[in-house]
DNA sequence: GTCAACTAGTTTGCATGCAAAGTAAAGCGT
DNA sequence: ACGCTTTACTTTGCATGCAAACTAGTTGAC
């Protein structure tokens, strides 16, 4: 057995692992939003800046363009934005959060203090030292 | 805008990030294979300790149940593995790598070393701080 | 011994992730 | 003005991830 292709050895199952363990924890609480994780990334973006293009979106939370297709129509029978066509230029659709949509904010807004409580073995600096790691790392795989 | 929705305050979105990254950063190596990420994570269980039964394989990869029995036919499609029932106790499948499923492992040698690269910018040391962090972040999110 | 409770796996329905093909509109060179 | 390339998004096909329902085989309580 070639010891560097150990289960226990490769970061990349963490990761894996890392990631789904996450979702799964945050599943309840978005459950109650009625909506998905990658949805409730795009929500953060609008939430952050409102009336942007679905290419901003897609830069901000990394989702897959062909995915987010799908999500944002999905958002839009949820009743939580809305997409229009731009006038300058008729490719773009600009994507604007309805009321339905800018309400939930304040629903969310503990859910990141309660997500954080999941993994309590992990201090405050510990999860700083990981935030800047995992920088890092995504900015190395994203460069090309 | 409260701070903790940011995006760029989510420790969950770099993990959402980095994990997609990762994945496709693997698939030119596995698809010389005509394998996916879960399916290597299968096969590398197996090359660690063949004829386990499917229970013992959802263990160590964490791949979820469901997914697994659809990975496992898949598997077995191409001829990497075998599914045996056991005689003691007949709810009990017992994989077997095939031939051509142990032949591979060769093949898939490098691919944890080709991956490492692309990420230079991550010293070992990092790595390996990493490692730990994420050790201690999935104990913790595993735990209930 | 019998039946309820449990266990190992499988199946199904929905929501991505991703690659690849497709569509419509803009921009560009000539 | 015309065609070629690029851009912004959408659609499609395949492979999970996950919850929930389902099947078959075991175990335990009595």
């Amino acid at each position: 057995m070639k010891p560097q292709l150990e289960l226990s050895n490769q970061i990349c199952h963490r990761f894996y692992v890392a990631t789904n363990a996450i979702t799964r924890a945050y599943k309840p609480y978005l459950k109650q939003l009625d909506i998905t994780y990658p949805q409730y990334l795009v929500l953060m973006a609008l939430w952050q800046q409102d009336d942007i293009e679905v290419g901003q979106i897609q830069q901000q939370t990394k989702v897959d363009a062909g995915a987010l297709s799908l999500i944002m129509k999905k958002l839009v029978q949820k009743g939580l934005i809305e997409m229009i066509s731009s006038q300058q230029d008729k490719r773009v659709k600009l994507v604007k959060l309805t009321e339905a949509g800018a309400k939930i904010e304040s629903a969310a807004e503990n859910i990141p203090q309660q997500l954080r409580c999941q993994f309590p073995e992990l201090s405050d600096a510990e999860v700083n030292q990981l935030r800047s790691l995992l920088d890092k790392l995504n900015s190395s795989l994203l460069a090309e």
